[in-house]
DNA sequence: GGGGTGTCAGACCGACTGTTCTAGAATCAG
DNA sequence: CTGATTCTAGAACAGTCGGTCTGACACCCC
């Protein structure tokens, strides 16, 4: 077992001017990498060279491959979160905010479709130390707002009262359909589904109001 | 080197029966060690461990790691296919069907949990020599009886009209909530999704008569 | 000039993989 | 029993991977 969780410790502190803008060229070229190989052969060499350096650099810059992987995730994931977050903030009433929850949950995969389909893909792929993938850890933290959201709704009756975990997965998968589209064909379009998605959801929720 | 492309050519035509009482061991095997280390782990050795037998075994009776990999596919869906297809025949008109339809899927998802999660697992995580995973040759074959159904549907009035590919995405993302659910926690308890599906669909399309 | 420090390349190591090879054991036909 | 076929184990091979190590630039403050 690692002494740390296996994530922290880039070489100081502070970070210098080189080293912020090698970070992020290193997520960059992750993407890039990760879209083009796929995950398992996403190797710290293909990176470094996507980034034009030697994969030493790559793991003088993230203290393993891991470690710049999980970057990767936080970063694509940190900014799905709070673009939606602050979609849902600018309204009130359940089937509102679900709708902007779902709009821009869809926009955002369209518009950052290779971020957001090089990261489902490591989360899909990468496996910790003892063998769990890493879609695994969600649950709790990332589906908190949408649970909210529906529980509003059944509590003041605008939606069907049903199992509150069923009905959280079953938007969530409705929603997570745009990013397997984008994973199948990176230029699909996602017109159509987003035209129909939310419709599609207030009516399997039993929404009253549209 | 192998004088073909190294896929096909088991050694004879018709099996002893030593061989496939193998086959299906060793099938029964890639299940079990995909199920408890994930894909990337599954090496031939550890799938040899399970069933008794030594890795070169394994690939006596298959020609490569791909070709069992392959088989464990078609053993799996195809038994999931042949259910829900024998489920739909029986019954006559599209919300019947379609509920038909996505029961016996859940039932199976249920039933068969560990195959159809080791199943999943692989079609997500291997990869072809080109580096393209096997979830993306689904689309033509896989979905043309759940289309064929929403499209009688939506012809007769019974469903609300949408794009097509569209709506049948979002019945199979609905549908394999439940895999998520398994692959998750093999042991999770499906009852409650079984029981919300069907009618979340059926309002979803918009079906008249629920 | 000299000594640090940050930055990077290239060689290298050990571990692991799928696959092939060799040869011996088990089984069965005659 | 003999001989061929079927089956199996283990060693060996070739390749890739993540990660470490060594060393060398470039730049700084003194």
């Amino acid at each position: 077992m690692r002494s740390d969780a296996g994530a922290a410790q880039e070489p100081r502190g502070a970070r210098t001017f080189i080293e912020t803008a090698r970070r992020q060229q290193l997520v960059d070229a992750a993407i890039a990498t990760v879209n083009e190989l796929g995950y398992h052969r996403a190797s710290l060499a293909e990176i470094g060279k996507r980034a034009r350096i030697a994969k030493s650099a790559v793991v003088y810059y993230f203290s393993s491959k891991e470690a710049l992987l999980l970057e990767v995730l936080q970063t694509v994931f940190g900014a799905l979160g709070g673009e939606v977050a602050a979609a849902v903030e600018r309204v009130e009433g359940p089937a509102a905010r679900l709708g902007r929850y779902a709009d821009a949950y869809l926009a955002h995969v369209d518009t950052r479709r290779r971020a957001v389909a090089a990261a489902v893909e490591i989360a899909v792929s990468h496996r910790t130390a003892e063998g769990r993938p890493l879609y695994l850890l969600d649950d709790e933290a990332d589906t908190a707002l949408l649970r909210s959201i529906l529980r509003a709704g059944m509590d003041d009756g605008t939606f069907r009262s049903m199992p509150l975990e069923v009905a959280t997965g079953l938007v969530e998968s409705v929603l997570d359909r745009s990013i397997t589209l984008v994973q199948r064909d990176p230029d699909a379009d996602l017109a159509a589904l987003r035209a129909e998605a939310v419709p599609f959801l207030l009516r399997a929720l039993g929404a009253q109001d549209v």
